[in-house]
RNA sequence: GGGUCGGUACCGAAGUGGUCAAACGGGGGAGACUGUAAAUCUCCUGGCUCACGCCUUCGAAGGUUCGAUCCCUUCCCGGCCCA
Protein backbone atom coordinates (compact mmCIF):
# COMPACT_ATOMS: atom_id res chain seq x y z
CA UNK A 1 0.00 0.00 0.00
CA UNK A 2 1.41 2.84 -1.16
CA UNK A 3 0.67 6.49 0.55
CA UNK A 4 0.50 9.36 -2.02
CA UNK A 5 -0.87 11.81 -0.10
CA UNK A 6 0.56 15.25 -1.23
CA UNK A 7 1.14 16.81 2.12
CA UNK A 8 3.09 13.70 3.82
CA UNK A 9 5.32 13.50 0.22
CA UNK A 10 6.27 16.67 0.85
CA UNK A 11 7.32 16.77 4.16
CA UNK A 12 9.68 13.35 3.36
CA UNK A 13 11.24 15.52 0.40
CA UNK A 14 11.21 18.87 2.75
CA UNK A 15 12.46 18.06 6.17
CA UNK A 16 16.06 17.93 6.20
CA UNK A 17 16.57 17.58 2.55
CA UNK A 18 19.21 19.86 1.14
CA UNK A 19 18.33 19.10 -2.58
CA UNK A 20 15.81 16.67 -4.45
CA UNK A 21 17.57 15.98 -8.39
CA UNK A 22 17.01 16.21 -11.12
CA UNK A 23 13.78 18.18 -9.44
CA UNK A 24 11.70 17.63 -6.39
CA UNK A 25 8.36 18.45 -8.15
CA UNK A 26 9.15 15.34 -10.76
CA UNK A 27 10.11 13.10 -7.54
CA UNK A 28 6.77 14.36 -5.84
CA UNK A 29 4.58 13.55 -9.04
CA UNK A 30 6.42 10.08 -9.34
CA UNK A 31 5.70 9.21 -5.41
CA UNK A 32 2.55 10.61 -6.33
CA UNK A 33 2.05 8.09 -8.49
CA UNK A 34 1.14 5.32 -6.10
CA UNK A 35 3.72 3.09 -7.74
CA UNK A 36 5.92 1.29 -5.46
CA UNK A 37 9.24 2.79 -5.86
CA UNK A 38 12.56 1.33 -5.20
CA UNK A 39 15.61 3.20 -3.19
CA UNK A 40 18.43 2.76 -1.41
CA UNK A 41 21.10 4.69 1.18
CA UNK A 42 24.94 3.05 1.16
CA UNK A 43 26.75 2.95 4.29
CA UNK A 44 30.12 2.05 4.02
CA UNK A 45 30.97 0.21 7.25
CA UNK A 46 34.51 1.86 7.52
CA UNK A 47 33.64 2.21 11.81
CA UNK A 48 32.92 -0.48 14.43
CA UNK A 49 29.48 1.98 15.25
CA UNK A 50 26.88 3.85 13.33
CA UNK A 51 26.91 7.84 14.25
CA UNK A 52 24.04 9.87 14.12
CA UNK A 53 24.90 10.66 10.99
CA UNK A 54 24.11 7.51 10.00
CA UNK A 55 21.17 7.88 11.58
CA UNK A 56 19.52 10.42 9.47
CA UNK A 57 19.99 8.60 6.91
CA UNK A 58 18.02 5.69 7.97
CA UNK A 59 15.55 8.11 9.44
CA UNK A 60 15.02 9.56 6.34
CA UNK A 61 15.16 5.58 4.45
CA UNK A 62 12.66 5.05 7.53
CA UNK A 63 10.30 7.64 5.96
CA UNK A 64 9.78 6.51 2.62
CA UNK A 65 9.40 3.10 3.86
CA UNK A 66 6.55 4.62 5.99
CA UNK A 67 4.92 5.92 2.88
CA UNK A 68 5.21 1.82 1.52
CA UNK A 69 8.07 1.85 -0.87
CA UNK A 70 10.88 -0.88 -0.86
CA UNK A 71 14.46 0.68 1.03
CA UNK A 72 17.26 -0.76 1.09
CA UNK A 73 20.54 -0.89 3.22
CA UNK A 74 22.77 -1.17 1.42
CA UNK A 75 26.54 -1.99 2.76
CA UNK A 76 29.77 -0.82 1.19
CA UNK A 77 31.14 -4.04 1.76
CA UNK A 78 33.35 -3.63 -1.64
CA UNK A 79 33.35 0.24 -1.46
CA UNK A 80 35.08 0.32 1.85
CA UNK A 81 38.02 -1.42 0.88
CA UNK A 82 38.43 1.49 -1.83
CA UNK A 83 38.09 4.06 0.23
CA UNK A 84 35.81 7.34 -0.35
CA UNK A 85 38.11 10.60 -1.15
CA UNK A 86 34.69 12.18 -0.24
CA UNK A 87 35.52 15.58 1.61
CA UNK A 88 39.16 14.43 3.15
CA UNK A 89 41.95 16.36 2.47
CA UNK A 90 43.99 13.66 2.07
CA UNK A 91 43.74 10.09 0.43
CA UNK A 92 41.60 7.63 2.66
CA UNK A 93 43.58 4.92 3.88
CA UNK A 94 41.95 1.71 2.63
CA UNK A 95 40.48 -1.05 5.12
CA UNK A 96 41.06 -4.46 4.74
CA UNK A 97 38.55 -7.39 4.35
CA UNK A 98 38.54 -8.23 8.30
CA UNK A 99 38.38 -5.09 9.25
CA UNK A 100 34.80 -4.46 6.63
CA UNK A 101 33.39 -7.86 8.22
CA UNK A 102 34.43 -6.98 12.12
CA UNK A 103 32.63 -3.14 11.57
CA UNK A 104 29.81 -4.48 9.31
CA UNK A 105 28.94 -6.97 11.94
CA UNK A 106 26.62 -5.40 14.35
CA UNK A 107 25.61 -2.40 11.41
CA UNK A 108 21.98 -4.09 10.73
CA UNK A 109 21.57 -4.63 14.46
CA UNK A 110 21.66 -0.91 15.05
CA UNK A 111 19.37 -0.27 11.94
CA UNK A 112 16.97 -1.66 13.14
CA UNK A 113 16.47 0.90 15.54
CA UNK A 114 15.15 2.98 12.54
CA UNK A 115 13.71 0.35 9.46
CA UNK A 116 11.35 -2.82 9.89
CA UNK A 117 13.20 -5.37 8.30
CA UNK A 118 10.80 -7.72 9.03
CA UNK A 119 7.22 -7.77 8.47
CA UNK A 120 5.08 -5.98 5.70
CA UNK A 121 7.60 -4.18 3.41
CA UNK A 122 10.21 -5.34 5.16
CA UNK A 123 13.35 -2.98 4.65
CA UNK A 124 16.26 -5.15 2.83
CA UNK A 125 19.94 -5.55 3.46
CA UNK A 126 22.31 -5.93 0.71
CA UNK A 127 26.33 -5.78 0.08
CA UNK A 128 27.99 -4.07 -2.97
CA UNK A 129 30.67 -6.83 -2.80
CA UNK A 130 28.38 -8.99 -4.58
CA UNK A 131 28.40 -7.77 -7.83
CA UNK A 132 31.34 -4.74 -7.27
CA UNK A 133 33.71 -8.10 -6.88
CA UNK A 134 32.60 -9.48 -10.34
CA UNK A 135 32.94 -7.02 -12.70
CA UNK A 136 35.29 -7.69 -15.60
CA UNK A 137 37.71 -5.20 -16.55
CA UNK A 138 36.03 -4.98 -19.83
CA UNK A 139 33.21 -3.57 -17.98
CA UNK A 140 34.83 -1.29 -15.46
CA UNK A 141 36.41 0.31 -18.41
CA UNK A 142 32.95 0.39 -19.79
CA UNK A 143 31.73 2.18 -17.06
CA UNK A 144 34.44 4.12 -16.80
CA UNK A 145 33.79 5.72 -20.52
CA UNK A 146 30.70 7.72 -19.08
CA UNK A 147 33.10 9.81 -17.40
CA UNK A 148 35.61 12.38 -18.17
CA UNK A 149 39.11 13.54 -16.07
CA UNK A 150 37.72 17.13 -16.25
CA UNK A 151 34.14 15.62 -14.65
CA UNK A 152 36.23 14.50 -11.92
CA UNK A 153 38.71 16.74 -11.15
CA UNK A 154 35.63 19.29 -10.51
CA UNK A 155 34.79 18.04 -7.68
CA UNK A 156 35.66 20.53 -4.85
CA UNK A 157 37.94 18.37 -2.49
CA UNK A 158 39.83 16.59 -5.34
CA UNK A 159 40.06 20.36 -6.73
CA UNK A 160 41.40 21.46 -3.65
CA UNK A 161 43.87 18.55 -3.70
CA UNK A 162 45.00 19.84 -6.96
CA UNK A 163 45.71 22.66 -6.24
CA UNK A 164 47.64 22.04 -3.44
CA UNK A 165 49.49 19.86 -4.99
CA UNK A 166 48.49 16.52 -2.57
CA UNK A 167 47.92 13.27 -4.39
CA UNK A 168 45.40 12.06 -6.28
CA UNK A 169 45.51 8.98 -6.78
CA UNK A 170 43.52 7.20 -9.96
CA UNK A 171 41.88 4.52 -7.90
CA UNK A 172 39.96 7.39 -5.84
CA UNK A 173 38.23 7.52 -9.26
CA UNK A 174 36.57 4.50 -9.16
CA UNK A 175 34.62 5.19 -6.11
CA UNK A 176 31.89 7.33 -7.52
CA UNK A 177 31.92 4.72 -10.73
CA UNK A 178 31.28 2.05 -7.80
CA UNK A 179 28.87 3.91 -6.08
CA UNK A 180 26.71 4.55 -9.40
CA UNK A 181 27.41 1.24 -10.45
CA UNK A 182 25.48 0.04 -7.38
CA UNK A 183 22.51 2.09 -8.47
CA UNK A 184 22.48 -0.12 -11.53
CA UNK A 185 23.35 -3.35 -9.88
CA UNK A 186 20.22 -2.49 -7.51
CA UNK A 187 18.01 -1.05 -10.45
CA UNK A 188 16.48 1.20 -7.54
CA UNK A 189 14.66 4.36 -8.55
CA UNK A 190 16.02 6.58 -6.03
CA UNK A 191 19.20 7.32 -4.01
CA UNK A 192 19.19 9.13 -0.31
CA UNK A 193 22.66 10.22 1.04
CA UNK A 194 23.99 13.07 2.81
CA UNK A 195 24.59 16.13 0.61
CA UNK A 196 28.33 15.02 0.45
CA UNK A 197 27.42 12.24 -1.49
CA UNK A 198 26.05 14.43 -4.16
CA UNK A 199 28.96 13.66 -6.73
CA UNK A 200 28.57 10.47 -6.42
CA UNK A 201 24.78 9.73 -6.21
CA UNK A 202 24.59 11.67 -9.52
CA UNK A 203 27.35 9.16 -11.05
CA UNK A 204 24.71 6.41 -10.23
CA UNK A 205 22.62 8.76 -12.20
CA UNK A 206 24.30 9.09 -15.52
CA UNK A 207 24.91 5.79 -15.38
CA UNK A 208 21.49 4.29 -15.01
CA UNK A 209 20.79 6.70 -17.50
CA UNK A 210 23.36 5.44 -19.86
CA UNK A 211 23.10 1.55 -19.38
CA UNK A 212 19.21 1.16 -18.44
CA UNK A 213 17.77 4.32 -19.78
CA UNK A 214 15.87 5.06 -17.12
CA UNK A 215 15.80 7.69 -14.54
CA UNK A 216 17.40 7.56 -10.86
CA UNK A 217 16.27 10.40 -8.39
CA UNK A 218 18.49 11.61 -5.51
CA UNK A 219 17.52 12.95 -2.56
CA UNK A 220 20.69 14.48 -0.92
CA UNK A 221 20.08 15.45 2.85
CA UNK A 222 21.75 17.94 4.85
CA UNK A 223 24.40 17.67 7.08
CA UNK A 224 25.03 17.36 10.78
CA UNK A 225 28.36 20.25 10.87
CA UNK A 226 29.85 21.39 13.68
CA UNK A 227 30.58 24.90 13.82
CA UNK A 228 33.41 25.02 11.60
CA UNK A 229 31.04 23.46 9.12
CA UNK A 230 32.85 20.25 8.67
CA UNK A 231 30.79 16.94 8.72
CA UNK A 232 30.52 14.90 11.93
CA UNK A 233 32.45 11.41 11.30
CA UNK A 234 34.24 8.79 12.88
CA UNK A 235 37.55 9.92 11.32
CA UNK A 236 37.18 13.82 11.90
CA UNK A 237 36.64 12.92 15.62
CA UNK A 238 34.28 13.64 17.89
CA UNK A 239 30.72 11.74 17.40
CA UNK A 240 28.10 10.28 19.18
CA UNK A 241 27.59 6.69 18.58
CA UNK A 242 24.42 5.08 18.00
CA UNK A 243 25.42 2.71 20.96
CA UNK A 244 27.01 5.34 22.84
CA UNK A 245 25.53 4.38 26.59
CA UNK A 246 22.49 6.40 27.30
CA UNK A 247 23.92 9.00 29.87
CA UNK A 248 27.22 9.38 27.97
CA UNK A 249 24.79 10.48 24.34
CA UNK A 250 23.08 12.43 26.71
CA UNK A 251 26.66 14.07 28.22
CA UNK A 252 27.90 14.72 24.66
CA UNK A 253 24.49 16.33 23.67
CA UNK A 254 24.89 18.60 26.26
CA UNK A 255 28.16 19.78 25.58
CA UNK A 256 27.67 20.80 22.03
CA UNK A 257 27.62 24.02 20.85
CA UNK A 258 24.38 26.07 21.18
CA UNK A 259 24.22 26.22 17.50
CA UNK A 260 23.07 22.87 16.67
CA UNK A 261 20.34 22.43 18.81
CA UNK A 262 17.81 23.72 16.11
CA UNK A 263 19.59 21.13 12.83
CA UNK A 264 19.78 18.64 15.59
CA UNK A 265 16.03 18.69 16.44
CA UNK A 266 15.24 18.96 12.17
CA UNK A 267 17.48 15.88 11.24
CA UNK A 268 17.45 14.03 14.33
CA UNK A 269 14.77 14.07 16.34
CA UNK A 270 10.73 13.56 15.48
CA UNK A 271 9.66 17.05 16.85
CA UNK A 272 7.18 18.73 14.84
CA UNK A 273 8.04 21.65 12.96
CA UNK A 274 5.33 23.58 15.51
CA UNK A 275 7.81 22.41 18.36
CA UNK A 276 11.11 23.31 16.38
CA UNK A 277 9.27 26.64 15.72
CA UNK A 278 7.89 26.94 19.86
CA UNK A 279 11.59 26.00 20.61
CA UNK A 280 13.60 28.61 18.06
CA UNK A 281 11.27 31.32 19.72
CA UNK A 282 12.12 30.63 23.50
CA UNK A 283 15.51 30.46 22.50
CA UNK A 284 15.69 33.92 20.50
CA UNK A 285 13.56 35.66 23.38
CA UNK A 286 16.11 34.89 25.80
CA UNK A 287 15.42 31.45 27.63
CA UNK A 288 18.64 29.47 28.34
CA UNK A 289 19.44 27.48 25.55
CA UNK A 290 20.51 24.79 28.20
CA UNK A 291 16.87 23.94 28.37
CA UNK A 292 16.21 23.27 24.78
CA UNK A 293 19.21 21.00 24.70
CA UNK A 294 18.15 19.42 27.37
CA UNK A 295 14.85 18.48 25.81
CA UNK A 296 16.58 17.88 22.88
CA UNK A 297 19.09 15.43 24.46
CA UNK A 298 16.29 13.36 25.84
CA UNK A 299 14.64 13.21 22.76
CA UNK A 300 17.20 11.56 21.18
CA UNK A 301 18.62 9.05 23.43
CA UNK A 302 15.12 8.16 24.25
CA UNK A 303 14.84 7.61 19.98
CA UNK A 304 18.09 5.60 20.49
CA UNK A 305 17.54 3.63 23.39
CA UNK A 306 14.07 3.58 24.83
CA UNK A 307 11.61 6.10 26.74
CA UNK A 308 13.15 5.04 30.23
CA UNK A 309 16.38 5.05 29.07
CA UNK A 310 16.05 8.88 28.08
CA UNK A 311 14.43 9.43 31.30
CA UNK A 312 17.16 8.07 33.33
CA UNK A 313 19.97 9.57 31.08
CA UNK A 314 18.72 13.45 32.18
CA UNK A 315 18.01 12.15 35.90
CA UNK A 316 21.49 11.29 35.79
CA UNK A 317 23.03 14.80 34.15
CA UNK A 318 20.41 16.97 36.57
CA UNK A 319 21.71 14.99 39.71
CA UNK A 320 25.79 14.83 38.45
CA UNK A 321 25.91 17.58 36.60
CA UNK A 322 23.13 20.03 38.21
CA UNK A 323 22.76 19.07 41.60
CA UNK A 324 26.61 17.27 42.03
CA UNK A 325 26.12 14.47 43.11
CA UNK A 326 27.47 11.34 42.16
CA UNK A 327 25.92 9.43 39.35
CA UNK A 328 23.88 6.09 40.89
CA UNK A 329 25.81 3.66 38.38
CA UNK A 330 29.09 3.66 37.39
CA UNK A 331 31.92 1.26 37.43
CA UNK A 332 33.43 -0.71 39.90
CA UNK A 333 36.85 -1.58 40.95
CA UNK A 334 37.98 -3.29 43.56
CA UNK A 335 41.20 -2.12 44.90
CA UNK A 336 42.99 -5.66 46.07
CA UNK A 337 46.38 -4.58 47.02
CA UNK A 338 48.43 -1.57 47.48
CA UNK A 339 49.65 -0.29 44.73
CA UNK A 340 50.22 3.72 43.73
CA UNK A 341 47.65 5.81 42.88
CA UNK A 342 49.41 6.47 38.92
CA UNK A 343 48.59 2.88 38.94
CA UNK A 344 45.46 2.57 40.05
CA UNK A 345 44.81 5.49 37.11
CA UNK A 346 45.85 3.18 34.48
CA UNK A 347 44.35 0.14 35.24
CA UNK A 348 40.85 1.37 35.89
CA UNK A 349 41.59 3.11 32.90
CA UNK A 350 40.71 6.66 33.86
CA UNK A 351 44.66 7.07 32.12
CA UNK A 352 46.48 6.13 29.17
CA UNK A 353 49.97 6.11 30.99
CA UNK A 354 51.57 6.68 34.09
CA UNK A 355 52.86 9.74 32.54
CA UNK A 356 48.99 10.84 31.83
CA UNK A 357 48.08 10.37 35.05
CA UNK A 358 50.69 12.08 36.50
CA UNK A 359 49.69 15.00 34.42
CA UNK A 360 46.36 14.71 35.54
CA UNK A 361 46.90 14.81 38.94
CA UNK A 362 49.44 17.48 38.71
CA UNK A 363 46.83 19.78 37.36
CA UNK A 364 44.14 18.93 40.15
CA UNK A 365 41.84 16.60 37.95
CA UNK A 366 41.78 13.84 39.70
CA UNK A 367 39.42 13.49 42.83
CA UNK A 368 38.49 10.78 45.25
CA UNK A 369 35.23 11.47 46.81
CA UNK A 370 35.43 15.26 45.87
CA UNK A 371 38.61 15.54 47.34
CA UNK A 372 41.38 16.75 45.01
CA UNK A 373 44.47 14.45 45.04
CA UNK A 374 48.21 16.12 44.75
CA UNK A 375 50.53 12.84 45.11
CA UNK A 376 50.17 10.28 41.97
CA UNK A 377 52.78 8.21 43.94
CA UNK A 378 50.81 8.24 47.22
CA UNK A 379 49.94 4.43 47.79
CA UNK A 380 46.71 3.06 47.70
CA UNK A 381 45.82 1.00 50.36
CA UNK A 382 43.35 -2.20 49.60
CA UNK A 383 40.15 -1.46 50.40
CA UNK A 384 40.69 2.27 49.66
CA UNK A 385 36.86 3.14 48.97
CA UNK A 386 34.94 6.22 47.38
CA UNK A 387 34.34 7.57 43.84
CA UNK A 388 37.56 8.32 41.86
CA UNK A 389 37.17 11.04 39.21
CA UNK A 390 38.82 12.15 36.36
CA UNK A 391 37.72 15.57 35.17
CA UNK A 392 33.81 16.33 34.29
CA UNK A 393 32.82 12.60 33.46
CA UNK A 394 34.92 10.00 34.35
CA UNK A 395 34.10 8.08 37.13
CA UNK A 396 35.09 4.73 38.95
CA UNK A 397 33.77 3.50 42.21
CA UNK A 398 36.12 1.82 44.36
CA UNK A 399 36.06 -0.70 46.85
C1' G B 1 62.49 7.45 -18.22
C1' G B 2 65.09 12.43 -16.91
C1' G B 3 65.35 16.77 -13.72
C1' U B 4 63.96 18.82 -9.18
C1' C B 5 61.79 19.30 -4.37
C1' G B 6 60.04 16.52 -0.48
C1' G B 7 58.50 12.16 3.33
C1' U B 8 59.09 14.86 10.96
C1' A B 9 54.81 13.09 16.70
C1' C B 10 46.95 12.56 15.93
C1' C B 11 46.98 16.41 11.62
C1' G B 12 49.57 20.62 9.39
C1' A B 13 54.40 22.42 9.71
C1' A B 14 59.71 24.19 11.65
C1' G B 15 64.39 22.11 12.48
C1' U B 16 69.36 20.60 8.79
C1' G B 17 75.84 17.18 13.20
C1' G B 18 75.59 17.70 19.86
C1' U B 19 71.84 22.73 23.71
C1' C B 20 66.13 17.62 19.92
C1' A B 21 61.31 13.90 22.61
C1' A B 22 62.05 17.67 18.50
C1' A B 23 59.69 25.20 17.62
C1' C B 24 54.81 26.79 16.13
C1' G B 25 49.54 26.08 14.79
C1' G B 26 45.28 22.85 14.80
C1' G B 27 43.06 18.80 17.30
C1' G B 28 42.79 16.44 22.16
C1' G B 29 43.10 16.44 27.76
C1' A B 30 42.97 19.09 32.66
C1' G B 31 42.07 23.66 35.40
C1' A B 32 39.49 28.74 35.89
C1' C B 33 34.91 31.05 34.34
C1' U B 34 30.00 28.93 32.94
C1' G B 35 24.60 26.47 31.31
C1' U B 36 29.12 19.63 31.69
C1' A B 37 27.49 25.48 25.97
C1' A B 38 30.40 28.92 23.21
C1' A B 39 34.09 32.56 23.71
C1' U B 40 38.24 33.70 26.84
C1' C B 41 42.48 32.65 30.09
C1' U B 42 46.24 28.94 32.27
C1' C B 43 48.70 24.36 32.00
C1' C B 44 49.58 19.66 29.63
C1' U B 45 49.92 16.59 25.16
C1' G B 46 55.88 9.51 23.23
C1' G B 47 56.90 5.63 27.18
C1' C B 48 59.31 4.20 31.88
C1' U B 49 61.19 6.49 36.29
C1' C B 50 59.93 9.80 43.19
C1' A B 51 64.22 11.64 40.93
C1' C B 52 69.33 11.84 38.42
C1' G B 53 68.15 9.64 34.18
C1' C B 54 66.90 5.75 30.72
C1' C B 55 64.27 3.85 26.40
C1' U B 56 61.55 4.36 21.69
C1' U B 57 60.52 7.97 17.76
C1' C B 58 61.86 12.26 12.58
C1' G B 59 59.81 6.99 5.19
C1' A B 60 63.11 1.92 5.36
C1' A B 61 67.80 -0.41 5.66
C1' G B 62 72.85 0.19 5.94
C1' G B 63 77.21 3.52 6.60
C1' U B 64 80.44 7.88 8.30
C1' U B 65 81.09 10.05 13.30
C1' C B 66 82.79 10.18 20.13
C1' G B 67 77.69 11.67 18.68
C1' A B 68 72.78 11.85 13.22
C1' U B 69 66.10 14.08 12.44
C1' C B 70 70.32 16.72 10.30
C1' C B 71 76.07 13.97 6.34
C1' C B 72 76.78 9.52 2.71
C1' U B 73 74.74 4.99 0.06
C1' U B 74 70.81 2.02 -1.52
C1' C B 75 65.73 1.22 -1.51
C1' C B 76 60.37 2.59 -0.94
C1' C B 77 56.66 6.55 -1.48
C1' G B 78 54.84 11.41 -3.15
C1' G B 79 54.55 16.77 -5.50
C1' C B 80 56.12 19.73 -9.58
C1' C B 81 58.49 20.26 -14.50
C1' C B 82 60.19 17.72 -18.95
C1' A B 83 59.59 13.28 -22.06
Amino acid sequence: MVITDQNKINEVLTRGVESVLPTKDAFAALLGSGKRLRMYCGFDPTAKSLHIGHAIQLRKLRQFQDLGHEVIMLIGSFTAMIGDPTDKAAARVQLTAEQVKENAANWKKMATKFLRFRGENAALLMRNDKWLAKLTMKEVVDLASNFTVQQMIERDMFKKRWDEGKPIHVHEFMYPLMQGYDSVAMVVDAEIGGNDQLFNMLAGRTLVKALQHREKFVVALKLLTNDEGKKMSKSEGGFIAIDDAPEEMYGKLMAMNDGMIVPYLELVTDATREEIDEMKTKLVSGENPRNAKMRLAKMVVQQFHGVRAGTKAQKHFVDVFQKKEMPTEMIDFKVNEAMTLADLLVVTKLAESKGEARRLVEQGGITLDDVKLSDAFAMMTPGTSGVLRRGKRQFVRLS
